[in-house]
This record gives C-alpha cells, structure tokens and sequence, in this order.
DNA sequence: CGCATTTCCTGGTAGC
DNA sequence: TGCTACCAGGAAATGC
C-alpha cells in the first residue's frame, strides 16, 4: 500500500484533510495538514507515516477494514468514508479513506511524537532491515514469557506481523503458538525469522491478503488469500503431514496450527519453575 | 513493569 | 421475514 500510494502522494501538497468521521483518538489533528506538502510517503509495520513540510506527519493505519482509493466510493460503501484528502497538483484531486469499523487511525502528529499510539512508539525492528538479525530477534523474544504467538501480535519482537501472518509464519517455523516467546531456541528463533521474511516478501509480491475487505488503491483484491496454508484452514488436513489442524484461540485471536508439525510446548525445568515461582504452560490442543 | 482482559466498532451470519 | 446473539480482530485502555 505504501508502494502504491507514494506516486500520489509525495511532493503534493495537502489542501485540505477532511474529517468524516467522528474526532477521537483515532482520527485527529487532521486539520494540522492544510496547506502542508508530503515529504515522502513512508512505512513503519504497518503504519503509514508521512513527513510533512511543517514538521508534522501523516499517521495512518487500516486497521481491520481500512482503505484507501482515489476513486469515489458508490453504494453502501460510500457511508463508511471517513476521511477526504483533498491535493493540490498532478494526480488524484482526492483521496478516500474508507473504513467500515473504525478500527482504523488518520491523524496528524508532531513528527515523531508517537506518545498517542504507543504500539507505534515502542514499535520492534522492521522485518527487512539487514542489520536485523536472528540473533537480534532470538534476544527479543527472549524478553517475554507470553505466548509467542501473542508477543509476535504485540509488534514488540517484530513489526508488521499481524493474526495471518502470524500464523503462517509459525506453521512454516514448526512452532507451536502457544510455545513461552523466551522459550524458542535461538535456532527456531532464526527459522521463524526465516519464515516472517518468507512470507511476508510472498505476500508483498502477491499483492497482499484480500478476504473480504483489504483493497489495493485500484480497488483490486489482493492475491494471497490463495496461498494461506494455514489462516481459516482449521478442521483441514496440513499439506506437510496431513494432520487435521486444530482451531484454538490465542491472546482473543482465532488461530489454527499443525498438532502434530508444531508440537506442544514442554514446560519449562529450570531452577524457577522448580521453585514453583511460575506456572508451566498448559497447552489446549 | 509485565501480562491478561476488556473495549472499541459494525457487517455478516447462524439460529430461531 | 425479521429478530437477537454472536463473531471477526489491531491497537489502546484498563485491571491486576
């Protein structure tokens, strides 16, 4: 998305941002914008952010319905535009933020001020950053007991890896969700590296995941709904071993897994548990 | 602070 | 047909 925004947006300047939407938390400050021309169209997980010429920058998230079009929207999808960007210049005269379920964020900060969006602020390395490595991510993940499945969504070991991703990426790694994020070793912690790199770079390359809502800026769908090995595939057999995969939830998010390619975590036998000062994970397989 | 739970929000759908 | 109840989940807020 941010790809395909950039040609128009950057180097254009912001007229107006219209709010539609309901100021709040997630759609703020808009008005900041007027008058103002993006620097660049960036990314950060999966924020969009977008310096701008008088030291502010454009935030924006999809959130779980979210998207964005230059083309006006018809119908029933038309009351769900919650923001107008409306430019100067060549190119779209204006963009169109839909959102269906507000999930979404549009806001206007200081830039770099990320105090109102803390899982942008405390946001883990990007995934495709050379100078990240698995070491790098094995001691990040070594920083948390939670599931690892949970602390991947959390974006601090990692960012951009969202509940599809997740689950595919841990499919492909052999590792189990529910598997104590400290308790990876620094080998599977390189595999699930491996695995979020593949995965993600795959889906890129297709266009992203459409399953009912995500849209390209052309309105397209994306094509890797097709691939998923595992995402909303509970109940089918795993195309390594053909194991029926199990359906759980995980940290409130639907999540599927191989019982037998990603086995149940073993608890922990070190000094602390023995102490009884921790509770051994109880896997619900 | 770390971690778990709840909240936000609405289209879609299962069940009656 | 029309109603209610519930589900989906990214990130923030709240509760221990």
């Amino acid at each position: 998305m941010r790809r395909e925004l950039e040609p128009w947006l950057a180097g254009r300047v912001l007229k107006r941002v219209e709010l539609l939407a309901p100021a709040g938390p997630k759609y703020a400050s808009l008005e900041r914008a007027a008058g103002q021309s993006v620097l660049s169209v960036g990314r950060r997980g999966k924020f969009i952010l977008a310096p701008l010429s008088a030291g502010d920058e454009l935030v924006i998230h999809l959130g779980m319905t979210g998207s964005i079009s230059a083309e006006e929207p018809t119908g029933p999808a038309a009351q769900h535009v919650r923001v107008r960007v409306h430019l100067a210049g060549k190119g779209p005269e204006t963009l169109y933020f839909r959102d269906a379920r507000r999930f979404g964020r549009f806001l206007v900060v200081p830039a770099g001020e990320y105090g109102s969006l803390p899982t942008l602020a405390a946001l883990g390395p990007e995934p495709f950053d050379d100078s990240f490595s698995a070491a790098d991510f094995a001691a990040r993940l070594g920083r948390s007991r939670t599931a690892v499945k949970t602390y991947l969504l959390s974006q601090r070991p990692i960012a951009g890896v969202g509940n599809i991703y997740a689950d595919e990426a841990l499919w492909r790694a052999r590792i189990h969700p529910l598997t104590s994020a400290r308790d990876v070793s620094r080998a599977k912690a390189a595999e699930l590296l491996a695995a979020i790199r593949a995965v993600l770079s795959e889906s890129i390359a297709a266009n992203g995941t459409t399953i009912k809502d995500y849209r390209r800026v052309d309105g397209e769908a994306g094509g890797f709904y097709e691939r998923l090995a595992v995402y909303g595939k509970g109940g089918q057999p795993c195309p390594r071993c053909g194991t029926e995969r199990v359906r759980t939830v995980v940290g409130q998010r639907g999540t599927v897994h191989c019982p037998h390619c990603q086995r149940s975590p073993r608890r922990r036998a070190g000094p602390a548990a023995r102490r009884g000062s921790e509770r051994p994970v109880r896997p619900r397989t």
